[in-house]
RNA sequence: GGUCUGGUAGUUCAGCUGGUUAGAAUGCCGCCCUGUCACGGCGGAGGUCGCGGGUUCGAGUCCCGUCCAGACCGCCA
């Protein structure tokens, strides 16, 4: 036996024991007499200790120990002289009475240490010594946490897990498929999976009512430090089910998976339609830790608030100008400095926000007003814009002017900088919220280096199988933009953790669907003919939901990207830079594809 | 496809308006040290300043190009 404990086990009760460990050297510590070791292994560190008086030549080989040596110990268990409140084996060590050396090691390339000093791309490159890091392997730790625990749940709910093929067909609509060439079939290719979507609604139609699988999806667009190119998809479907239903089963499985894993009391998630999240938050994905709504003080409707005139009728140009002037108020932020106003300017300004400019009134402790628009408003101005942003003195107004999607955009970025600087966003805290009634189309003004005729079209905002709100239907070919879907978001904190649909079981309905996003009757039959096929045998009601699985780890672990929460990530350009793939293929490999590469 | 930031010792970084021998910490190696746990002390080795070109008497430093990495925008049904 190569070891008869672990090395996070032992405790003052073991006081005596004879036993054997085994691990990695995580540090030695040579005091010219005696050595110690800390010895390593995924359940902790225990330390050995050596010393001349016991065994002159046994400490003498304890010395020549590298760092991530592999060794293995017999030893007793004894009491230390010194013992250390940091470590859960810090009363005890090992007295060494045998040593093993199992494999010797060089000297690794950065400290393995929860604080390492290696950037990312040494990590990635050598990624089996990253895993060693406790910070990492908690994060993996705590993946296996969640999925057992999804498992739990969805299996008392009567899901049954259901693998679906890798190897599927390549489509037009969505993400870009990664594609393999076949060789049997020369010239042809199959597409590896964006989501089993179709497969589950074929699963509903065959009647296995309640499915899911925690599966790995592809996607090949560019990267982000949430976005992977091959991701884990927590994917549902259930039938006879309408959207409260399904709202209802998945508010179940958050609330399971926080309760069981960081027993955390999630309470009833809010319902926020996609309208009043845009309204409000200029965004679909609000993170509502905190408030700070927007305020409108100028936008295209006919009714609306005309604050941004100014008493003397002589308007600020920018707002005059605007189709939208829309603001957040910061509690407490009055006291920020001309630096500070200038940073936030900044901010708004870079390319990546695109605001032109920045203005603030400051609402002072003392009750007076100051803004940076004092030439065109008037104290009493002000105090009405304080009232319509229901600003307490103390508070900061920030407003920007412009296009009505950019500025949206702009604000909802602007406050969730807010939101950082004041310390609004805090990791700890969950904020859940369902996002509904997303509109079905959306208009892509496509490829400006294409002719026009090519350019512009509808497409689906969630994806073509999805169902418009029966009230909507009427609208599908008059007045596309307005038809509101059954299809709803999973939001936590601003993060996008899942979304789904009701989908469309009616073979007309799904054809009118396709046609609405311009396809022709037979480009729609070829791709999807096996789906419109399958419903005309009898598809029951049905809906479902994917939630990204990475995603989901990482807000538990209270982390930004994804990378530590996968044992082997690709980087920013798609690479795994360990096994340094992608990578070329043979000629050999080529020919029988019948592939050629030009270039 | 675009914007921004970075690339200097094994590693993480500093290196000012260009100036002669490029530093620190840590790691590594050697010597000393018998209760350390970020052990300590003394000493040592270690550099194509990403690559190519340019400006200059002189470039780690300025300019152009390029490669790599990271963040973001576009994209991601």
């Amino acid at each position: 036996m190569l070891r008869t404990h672990t090395c996070g086990e032992l405790r003052s009760l073991d006081i005596n024991k004879k036993v054997t460990l085994s691990g990695w050297v995580q540090k030695s510590r040579d005091l010219g007499g005696m050595t110690f070791v800390d010895l390593r292994d995924r359940y902790g560190i225990t330390q050995l200790v050596f010393n001349p008086d016991w065994d002159k030549n046994l400490s003498e080989r304890a010395r020549q120990l590298g760092r991530e040596f592999v060794i293995q110990v017999i030893g007793t268990v004894i009491e230390r002289e010194s013992k250390n409140k940091n470590n859960i084996t810090g009363d005890i060590e090992i007295k060494v009475e045998t040593l093993t050396i199992l494999n010797k090691a060089i000297t690794p390339p950065f400290t393995i240490e929860d604080e390492t000093d290696g950037g990312d791309e040494l990590r990635m490159k050598y990624r089996y010594l990253d895993l060693r890091r406790n910070s990492i392997r908690k994060n993996l730790e705590l993946r296996h946490r969640l999925a057992i625990e999804t498992r739990n749940y969805l299996d008392k709910q009567h899901f049954l897990e259901v693998e679906t093929p890798v190897l599927i067909k390549s489509t037009p609509e969505g993400a870009r498929d990664f594609v393999v060439p076949s060789r049997m079939n020369e010239g042809q290719f199959y597409a590896l999976p964006q989501s089993p979507q179709t497969f589950k609604q074929l699963l509903m139609v065959a009647g296995f009512d309640r499915y899911y699988q925690i599966v790995k999806c592809f996607r090949d667009e560019d990267l982000r430090a949430d976005r992977q190119p091959e991701f884990t998809q927590i994917d549902c479907e259930m039938s006879f089910v309408d959207q409260e239903d399904i709202l209802n089963t998945f508010e179940g499985l958050v609330k399971y998976l926080f309760k069981s894993v960081k027993n955390i009391d999630i309470p009833t998630i809010p319902h926020m339609t996609y309208v009043d999240a845009m309204k409000n938050y200029g965004n679909d994905k609000p993170d509502v830790r905190f408030e700070m709504k927007f305020v409108e003080l100028k936008t295209s409707d006919p009714g609306s608030p005309l604050l941004w005139r100014g008493a003397g009728g002589e308007a600020f140009k920018a707002f005059h100008d605007a189709e939208l002037v829309v603001g957040i108020c910061a509690k407490g932020a009055a006291q920020y400095t001309r630096k500070q106003l200038d940073e936030l300017t900044e901010y708004v300004k870079r390319p990546q926000i695109g605001a032109t400019g920045l203005v603030y009134a400051r609402f002072n402790s003392d009750g007076t007003l100051k803004s940076s628009v004092d030439k065109f408003y008037n104290e009493e101005e002000l105090k009405k814009w304080a009232t319509a942003f229901n600003a307490q003195p103390g508070d900061l107004m920030l407003v920007l002017a412009g296009a009505e999607d950019k500025t949206r955009k702009a604000l909802s970025e602007l406050r969730l900088e807010m939101g950082n600087r004041l310390g609004l966003r805090d990791k700890n805290k969950f904020s859940c919220l369902w996002v509904i009634d997303f509109p079905l189309l959306e208009w892509n003004e496509g490829d400006p280096n294409l002719p026009e005729s090519l350019r512009g079209r509808w497409v689906a905002k969630h994806h073509p199988f999805t169902s418009p709100k029966l009230e909507d239907i009427s609208k599908l070919k008059s007045d596309p933009g307005n038809v509101r879907a059954n299809a709803y978001d999973m939001v936590i904190n601003g993060v996008e953790i899942g979304g789904g649909s009701i989908r469309i079981h009616n073979k007309d309905l799904q054809a009118t669907m396709f046609e609405v996003l311009g396809f022709t009757k037979e480009e729609a039959q070829k791709q999807f003919g096996f789906l419109m096929n399958a419903f005309e045998f009898g598809a029951p009601p049905h809906g479902g939901l994917a939630f990204g699985f990475d995603r989901l780890c990482s807000l538990f672990g209270g982390a930004d990207g994804i990378r530590d929460f996968i044992a082997f990530p690709k980087n920013n350009s798609g690479k795994d830079m360990m096994i340094d793939s992608p990578s070329e293929i043979s000629e050999e490999q080529l020919k029988e594809l019948g592939i050629k590469i030009t270039k």
